[in-house]
DNA sequence: TGGATACTTGACTTTTTTGTAAGGATTGGG
DNA sequence: CCCAATCCTTACAAAAAAGTCAAGTATCCA
């Protein structure tokens, strides 16, 4: 489970945009310049967030690159979106089908639900997390913190003893 | 962000494994047939299991895999380490560096807050779910569900300090 | 003991990802 | 109106990851 490369250099460039006032542009040489990154990488990573209307570009001289949105508009989930893909539940089972047309725990699989629900965890923050967030360092407690005691607050809908047991990590 | 193939076909090889009585050997072939996997594929996965202590093996004829430890004792966090590594926050900024010796963010980097928090929560949901969870399919509720509301429950200012020293995990 | 079974491991091939290159298109200024 | 600055797009090379192969070693059992 990593982040790409891809994620993590376009997402700084877009955070570059992000920390200007907004309407600014900044121009790919100098976005390149403050993180370390060639121009030409650089051009590759706004042209995709470009294509998915995060950005906006003025040609010609004087030109460069702005946020289409207010940096409080665009948020962590639409710019992994536009850089590769944030993990989803549904892609797993086709992604992963071996030799087989479709995966052989198509229907009933153990795994699907559990990344479906690590999946869906990391959509709902990252859809919560946006660029302005980021830019004021202010998004760390928007991510919750993990529940230790989770029998006390996860309503455990699954009948079988067994498992609630199992469930139980300190004891009751 | 994405699970990688060595990862999922991985985890479906031990869960095979798994689903035996503890103690039950099965060869590579089995399972290959089983997975839609390729014997060869499946005899390096195995490999790599082998080698982080989580099966055993058991030469000659007759011979095959069992896990090393029962079912409600090895974690997926284990499973994934031994498969190719789960997302950490120290790996990251070393990770993309770009151009630079080290991150140009290194120090008060507001991406590797957020990624941190991820990555902490990951760390300790994979901890928590075993391979007898998943043979159950007992792990769903094990992850828990995003707090929608979270102005109500996470405090959202910075002003607080002791919030973010509440949330850090072991704090290492 | 010897053949059959099955794990072990490193090298090799294929595929995917990462990053570079290059030429084209658009704009603004002199 | 021309030129330089800048974005735009595709093609391609390099590197990494995924997956295969094959020659080995260990073990079992007759």
């Amino acid at each position: 489970m990593k982040i790409t490369a891809q994620e993590e250099y376009g997402l700084r460039c877009i955070m570059h945009l992000a920390r200007v006032p907004f309407g600014d542009t900044v121009n790919v040489r100098q976005i390149a310049e403050h993180e370390g990154l060639s121009v030409a990488y650089v051009e590759k990573l706004l042209y995709l967030l470009n294509r998915a209307g995060l950005t906006e570009s003025v040609r010609g001289a004087q030109g460069g690159y702005r946020l289409a949105h207010p940096a409080e508009q665009i948020t962590l989930r639409q710019v992994l979106d536009a850089l590769g893909g944030v993990l989803t539940a549904d892609s797993l089972c086709s992604q992963f089908s071996g030799d087989r047309e479709i995966c052989v725990h198509h229907g009933g699989c153990e795994l699907h639900s559990v990344w479906s629900f690590v999946a869906d965890y990391l959509s709902v923050i990252f859809n919560r997390i946006t660029l302005k967030h980021l830019a004021e360092g202010a998004a760390r407690p928007l991510v919750p913190p993990v529940l230790l005691r989770s029998e006390q607050t996860i309503p455990l809908t699954e009948r079988e003893p067994a498992s609630a047991a199992q469930i139980s990590l300190e004891g009751r």
